[in-house]
DNA sequence: CCGACAACCTGACGGC
DNA sequence: TGCCGTCAGGTTGTCG
């Protein structure tokens, strides 16, 4: 499921659920999702107040008033559910409130994971050190992508996927992204011109906003037990499109590199 | 630097 | 109905 749209969402759906409140219940039900969870899971976070929730790339934040977040990534099929009914084979932790709420962190696949670090310090934390800017915040901007780009022969595409270059994109909204500012996602990287890459910034920006509105939109069902968020069953333009007419009147093409599909118009998608 | 691939797992879906 | 192959939003590491 999660892309950064995915992941601000939950952050957003989790927010009136866990700011504020005091964790009276930590529950590890299996040892580990792609990694163990942390051993002091429990006594870390039992009786903690929850400070603030955030996000950073795609992964989740759950500042505590102990100086201690909660880092958690959703992998492929992570969710978070919401005072669920009954608990289930892949309901791996839970969290109770004071306030009596429970939320339960689904994940099928278990390419998740689930983490502690201080707060004061979160910038240190590994996986966040080689992180490149946030795509909707100020820093990212054509000139620097031109500069970190330049030269670069790996496709445009790549690149993009490269959270060293910019953190939070996964292959659904590059691909979508590449075909809204209509660039070939074949093109060497360092050869988009300037113009080019102001539109591929703009064209993110827009991507990853309108996803994260129409998340924000079906926030109301974000509270079902089931927990269903998916992909807010948003209609994309050219992911898992194969064959179908491009506006242009084109066919979208796929194609596999490194193992992920890529979807493009190669009619108006032009190098 | 670059591309390809495997690994980590389960579930959904299409074809027969 | 069921069995089997294929594919899926991510990350990390290795190899040539």
């Amino acid at each position: 499921m999660p892309e950064l749209p995915e992941v601000e969402t939950t952050v957003r759906g989790l927010r009136p659920v866990l700011e504020g409140a005091r964790l009276s219940a930590v529950e590890a039900r299996r040892a580990d999702l792609r990694r163990a969870f942390p051993a002091d899971l429990r006594q870390r976070l039992t009786g903690a107040r929850v400070t603030a929730l955030g996000r950073r790339a795609k992964y989740g934040l759950v500042e505590t008033d102990r100086g201690t977040t909660m880092i958690f990534h959703l992998g492929m099929s992570g969710r978070w559910r919401v005072d669920p009914d009954t608990l289930g084979p892949h309901d791996h932790l839970v969290l109770e409130t004071d306030a009596a709420r429970r939320l339960a962190l689904n994940d099928a696949r278990r390419f998740g994971f689930v983490d502690l670090w201080p707060t004061e310090s979160l910038a240190d934390y590994p996986p966040f050190r080689a992180l490149g800017p946030e795509p909707l915040g100020e820093e990212l901007t054509a000139a620097y992508l031109a500069g970190v780009l330049a030269g670069r022969l790996a496709p445009i595409k790549a690149m993009l996927l490269d959270q060293r270059i910019v953190a939070g994109l996964g292959n659904i909204y590059v691909c979508e992204a590449l075909y809204t500012a209509r660039i070939a996602p074949g093109r060497a990287a360092g050869q988009v011109s300037k113009p080019r890459l102001a539109r591929l910034v703009e064209a993110i920006r827009a991507v990853l906003l309108e996803a994260i509105e129409a998340g924000g939109s079906t926030l109301r069902d974000y509270a079902r037990p089931d927990g269903e968020l998916g992909y807010f069953s948003k209609r994309f333009q050219v992911y898992g499109r194969e064959g179908q007419p491009c506006s242009c009147g084109g066919l979208i093409a796929r194609k596999v590199h490194s193992g992920r599909s890529t979807f493009w118009c190669p009619a108006c998608q032009r190098s």
